[in-house]
DNA sequence: CATGAATGAGCTTTCATTCAT
DNA sequence: TATGAATGAAAGCTCATTCAT
């Protein structure tokens, strides 16, 4: 019974050829036959791993978006104050959609398009409960707005999605001051 | 004359059915004979006002782009003073945001992807030029953070493009109430 | 408004080569491109007369079906008494079966084989309704046995197919004597 | 010897496999792997069996083709007198083409089809050399008609296929009596 | 003997664009 | 200007067969 068995570099070659495409081509020009050839296997090959092209961009999808939340909540604790929880949470955040611009530019496009199935966008959004668990806290310690979780969500994390994105786009570049400047905004933002 | 306008009436149909077939399916399904049988005419007929797909929406884009900023800017003075002003401003973008949904969505996904050339995009971002001017001039009046404009849009602005995805897709739904705290949030994140 | 119009050419040379390559190879083996590159267009022009490779099928089917059973009742009136009736249409489908063997041929392919959509099938019996009605008058004259017309078929002309086939394998030859010698098998079995 | 056992049972599963896809999908709709999944075998292991599809077919037509001679010609014996001798084989013939409507069914669609090689095709016809040899003795003894073989198999045994083509496609059901007629059938179109 | 992974070749179909009128 | 037919190129995907164990 020894044979061979579908090996965790072919799968990840694909995710990472899809990254690359998808992020450089757009969606629309990242074929399978170049995304077989940029992981050396066969265009066959990828419907061993993946039931078809949908199926292949949306566990790209997840898997990213769990890497990124995990990342999100790296070595926090539930016991921190709350604004020094948030604000470890946040810089945990813009290091990974500062230093893993591929994979942040990638999530931001899913998010902003009907590449994704919706039920994997779903899927994706359980994974940020802590910080919707920290607002809450905050709010009923009367140091944060009372206001709903998307609106936090929309002043205190995703501006860094446009900073990330003017920054690949060369338009703009971040450093430790304006970094810190970012945090100043998204902490006035939320805080009462 | 009356040629012109029926040729007007030709342009602006393809240009709404592309806009209608990007949103709903995505750019990989929008296809020019889709785009073709939406506006009435025939694929051919395409061509004669638009070089090439390509062309096609870089005009889109640039059209929607154009009309956003004349919104964004609408009945604004410069004499008004720095809060006011940009109170002015916010809730007219606002205003196209959550009523233009179709338009503003079109935007949020060519500024998020590939699908546009960098030229267009570049283009595009000239016309919010007052904004910018508005910015200096409260930072020189020592109203607003002294931080670059790309992280003031980011905090004041962008934020309202997350909640009108969010609205789109059905999680979460604008009123008078969080509009107003919205504000609140964009302009806590920039004043002083 | 003077536009090139489909033309009743191309359809034909399409069916044609469909009809060839299908004879010949089979079903399995003749893909749209060889269908095609007979006719001489490219592949796509194909899906401008027909859906999809079933669609083509079906047409080609029905379209040979009508044509068999035209032939089949050329010159027929129903005047005739029932045994000089029957004689003459059996000539008739046997002139048919005997001198255009290709179309007979996929037409016994599509008859014993899933190639064809159900509808299709029920579809083409219905041109055989003038024999039917001329076995029944046969009945009531009580010259013709009183037993079901898939009998009546399955004896008196279905023959006519499996000799059609052996002849186009090589392995028998037809010709004036064995014909009548087969009609006169025909009309024992079916005859009082 | 074991061994030998289950070496031979999964040998008949796919051959069975290949029976059930090809009478329900058609040959170009029933793969190679969906033939091993239903014979709950690898698609490798096909190939420890049969050299390849068109083997695989060949052998599975060959099989049917000897299982359905020896029906055929089971307890019959070259002494009985012609009439009942024919009317022997015939019901014997019926009973399988009847009951075996799937062995049947299949090895109809061969006999109308690319499908199998010549060779076999003509390897099959061998076994059924006693029925020619009956008709042979009843020429002599002047009680068939003096016609070729291919015409008298095309009028005493082809038309069961039909009728069995029409049961399985649901617009005819047989019963004793109409098999009896058919029988009579059968007999008038050959004895003189 | 038996396997699941792997594959190159090829399938049906679609697409952006051009042709002929 | 405007059209529907036409197309070469390429898309996503499947298949019979082989590989490596």
């Amino acid at each position: 019974m020894a044979i061979r068995e579908k090996s965790k570099e072919k799968r990840n070659a694909l995710l990472k050829a899809t990254l690359n495409l998808v992020n450089n081509n757009g969606f629309h020009d990242a074929p399978m036959s170049k995304i077989a050839k940029m992981a050396n296997v066969s265009p066959a090959t990828i419907y061993i791993y993946f039931e078809n092209k949908q199926d292949l961009i949306n566990q790209l999808y997840l898997e990213l978006k769990i890497s990124y939340t995990k990342q999100a909540f790296k070595d926090y604790s539930e016991n921190m104050p709350v604004k020094k929880a948030f604000e470890f949470i946040w810089y945990n955040i813009a290091d990974y959609k500062l230093k893993q611009v591929e994979e942040a530019w990638f999530l931001s496009q899913c998010d902003n398009t009907t590449m994704i199935d919706e039920v994997s966008v779903q899927e994706g959004l359980k994974h940020l409960q802590p910080l919707l668990d920290l607002w809450e806290r905050g709010q009923k310690e009367g140091i944060i707005k009372d206001v709903s979780p998307y609106i936090l969500y929309a002043y205190a994390i995703n501006p860094l999605a446009f900073l990330m994105n003017m920054q690949k786009r060369g338009l703009y570049q971040i450093n430790q001051e304006s970094l810190e400047q970012a945090f100043q905004s998204a902490w006035d933002s939320i805080r009462i």
